[in-house]
DNA sequence: GCCATCAAACCTATTACATCA
DNA sequence: CGTGATGTAATAGGTTTGATG
């Protein structure tokens, strides 16, 4: 089942093109790659999105001039200034030297799984040239810093702490300022990573693979969490649109029906239904003589809606007399009906 | 070909910690 | 200095998916 909204001149002017479904999306991809240029919002309960749900969900399409979408400001200029501010000061958690060796020792059964396929990558670079096209050596970030403790800053003592608490406790690790441009930039080309191209960041950036691999799993959840805000926020003001929409049209018909009322001569005419032209906001006919909705139709003989049913039958096909008409199955309310093609029985 | 099982990868929610106002 | 808010690394539990027997 899918309900498509289609908002015409509203939300063209905005050069949007928006689509309210019910229906199911697909979801993140495993690669991560997004469908460019193209997002899929959806809303109602799914646990997980790699498989459609049974229960429909409510889905917006977005175009890409709709949202910023991936031209979102990230991170954003609050954050970004105070990562810079954490980092300035120059202490790198994971950057201690006596860490990187019993981390490594303490690591291994994590490492376990992926050694088989990161054999060739961790051959190719060790620690200390791991750097190869990658201008950074973060493996000696931590000892740039005044003292070989992390550099004098404020989180030597924390430091100090995690060497010595034999990891008995969760530690709050912050990465470099280094860490997390690189990592950036990595997230920036792929979501998503492979095991090779995890142990390769893990090897350049000196983090262990599986903090890598957090790191990605939580930057995908804060750029879903961030596009989720957006789309709200966008969807919040569609729904307003739709709403005062909604208001004028009933508005519209209201007086339509009070010209009715005013003038019973319209009432022969075979109003069956009455299309809004978007574009021009004229009311015209599916089937009914060009006559309807007399106050517009005179400027308006072709309608630009085409195809929809919208233009005027030729004069041939009215009704010859009044009885007809209102015989006619096509008298019936303003209210969008099917119509049938068989004219009225005499 | 179909099914059960398993491991890997991923997602979501939550926790824990560091930092700041 | 204490405290709440915020950001984020890390964890836990669940789902999906592909491989394998």
């Amino acid at each position: 089942m899918e309900l498509g909204l289609s908002l015409g001149e509203t939300m063209a002017d905005a050069g949007r093109d928006l689509v309210l479904g019910l229906g199911m999306g697909a979801g993140a991809r495993r690669d991560g790659e997004a469908e460019p240029g193209r997002r899929e919002l959806e809303f109602g309960a799914r646990r997980c999105g790699r498989r459609p749900s049974p229960e429909p969900a409510v889905r917006l399409t977005l175009l890409p001039g709709l949202v910023p979408g991936l031209g979102l400001p990230w991170p954003p200029p609050s954050e970004a200034t105070r990562h810079l501010e954490a980092s300035t000061r120059g202490f790198d958690v994971n950057r201690a030297p006596s860490l990187s060796a019993a981390g490594a020792a303490a690591e291994d059964d994590e490492e376990r799984d992926d050694a088989g396929a990161a054999g060739a990558a961790a051959a190719s670079s060790s620690p200390n040239n791991s750097a190869g096209s990658f201008p950074t050596d973060f493996s000696a970030h931590g000892q740039t810093g005044p003292g070989p403790s992390g550099g004098g800053g404020d989180r030597a003592g924390s430091r100090a702490s995690d060497e010595d608490d034999g990891g008995s406790a969760r530690k709050k690790l912050r990465l470099s300022k280094e860490q997390s441009a690189f990592l950036e930039e990595s997230f920036k080309e792929h979501a998503t990573l492979n095991p090779k191209q995890k142990l390769a960041l893990a090897k350049q950036l000196n983090l262990r693979p599986r903090q890598v691999e957090v790191w990605f799993q939580n930057r995908r959840a804060r750029t879903k969490l961030k596009q989720t805000e957006v789309d709200c926020e966008y969807l919040k003001r569609c729904c307003e649109t739709l709403t005062e929409e909604n208001r004028r049209l009933q508005k519209e018909l209201a007086e339509l029906r009070a010209l009715k009322t005013v003038h019973p001569f319209y009432m022969h005419l075979p109003a069956t239904t009455l299309s809004m032209c978007p574009s021009c906001e004229r009311v015209a006919s599916t089937s009914a003589p060009a006559a309807a909705a007399p106050a517009q139709a005179a400027s308006s003989s072709p309608s630009p809606a085409g195809g929809g049913g919208i233009a005027a039958a030729p004069p041939e096909q009215r009704p010859s007399s009044f009885a007809a008409l209102f015989s006619s199955p096509l008298s019936r309310p303003l209210a969008a009906q099917p119509q049938p093609q068989a004219p009225a029985s005499s």
